[in-house]
DNA sequence: GAGACCACGGTGACATTGTCACCGACCCAC
DNA sequence: GTGGGTCGGTGACAATGTCACCGTGGTCTC
């Protein structure tokens, strides 16, 4: 009687027509990995042997320039792959971006070798493929739209809601708010004083407390 | 006697390496297309049928937001392909870039069926498509780091001097060049006229002068 | 506990960039 | 010519980024 193998693939709904024996091969030649938060996932010289599917836990994936600057380009979560940015090292590897655990994660390593022969065998999974690095580069798309055109006031308003995740108290620094946005530090303190002037959140040292969500949301919603 | 098929991917250094039945299984479905300057080859609502292979020409994708104003995120030149693009549209439609023929445009039109085909049976081709891609993503990495971080001068100096591409005489105007740094008209007048006065170009109507590349240049390196 | 850090946030002055309103010069079609 | 559009120039102002510096609160070591 051979083992169970845990199915994660229910997990991804991209994975869900996966034909049967592509699934065997893909459950059978990948392994669970675990990760503590602070981890760098990849990197400038570090490329990844495998690709990953996120079963729990974020990777936040950000830019580092030269000048000491960062800026969160976007973030992983649980149910996503990596599978562009791991395609992307594997083929091109000058590479400024860096992957980092923001949590512990658990996740599905799938080697290369592996995921080249899943490319070649199966439809399904090349769809799946081709829709996760659609999707990567229509957000960098509008990143780049954010990061051009909008009013610092706007972003840091959905930022605010969106790390905030529905609960009303957000554990972060001016600082991690200014790599999110790519910004300084004291344009963010700027930022929340006057959110705080106008009784939308309240603040105290690395909390912010977000007392009207529906202010932020008019304001995060004014193109 | 079979008609000898134009062997164009011998233009393409990364398909040098593809397989002798996978190259005639490409050749023999695709098609030789011309496009004139101007044509939008895809953008909202505006799908594209077949994945291009630049011969002649190129095209320009750029980012149109709500609020109207542009920015130009990268070029597809004679010798790349259009893979990145059209495969995201393959997927995922709800999209915002839009891709126009700067110049008169000649390309190879690859069917998806075909494209699908060809990445399933050939190792060299998935090669040459996940290069593509890579290539596609860190350029988009540099451009969110360049909007982000660097001085609107800088910036403006290297376009110069990319737009170029090696002749003393531009002709573009200042809207042209806001468009491709994503930046405002003033702006650029602004700039230009600083470049001036440093003796560095000459302008007029229409047209910009470049005087001193080698003080673009140095004004460019500077990070 | 005292002292030495160090992360965190606050602040003012200033530089750079973006926005707005308006203007004249040039170009082209009629 | 003349009307309408594109192109570039300009000043005033708003928004954002940069720099220098400061105080507070926490943590670590001794």
């Amino acid at each position: 009687m051979t083992d169970t193998i845990f199915d994660w693939t229910a997990r991804f709904p991209g994975l869900s027509r996966l034909e049967q024996p592509i699934r065997d091969l893909l459950l059978s030649r990948s392994q669970v990995v675990k990760m503590p938060a602070g981890t760098v996932v990849f990197g400038p010289g570090k490329s990844p042997e495998n690709m990953l599917f996120l079963l729990d836990g974020s990777v936040r994936v950000q830019q580092v320039s030269d000048t000491g600057r960062e800026i969160v380009l976007y973030r992983i979560h649980a149910g996503e792959s990596c599978v562009l940015t791991t395609a992307c090292l594997l083929a091109y590897d000058d590479y400024s971006a860096e992957g980092l655990a923001e949590t512990q994660v658990r996740a599905v390593a799938v080697p290369r070798t592996v995921f080249d022969d899943l490319v070649a065998k199966s439809s399904a999974f090349r769809n799946f493929v081709f829709a996760t690095f659609s999707k990567r580069i229509t957000d960098l798309f509008l990143v780049i739209e954010e990061v051009a055109f909008q009013r610092i006031d706007v972003r840091l308003a959905q930022k605010l809601l969106e790390l905030s995740d529905g609960a009303d108290v957000l554990s972060t620094t001016h600082q991690k708010l200014a790599v999110e946005l790519g910004t300084a530090r004291e344009v963010i303190t700027r930022q929340l004083q006057e959110f705080q002037r106008r009784g939308w959140i309240a603040q105290s040292r690395g909390t912010i407390d977000l007392l009207d969500r529906d202010g932020l949301q008019r304001l995060g919603d004014s193109t």
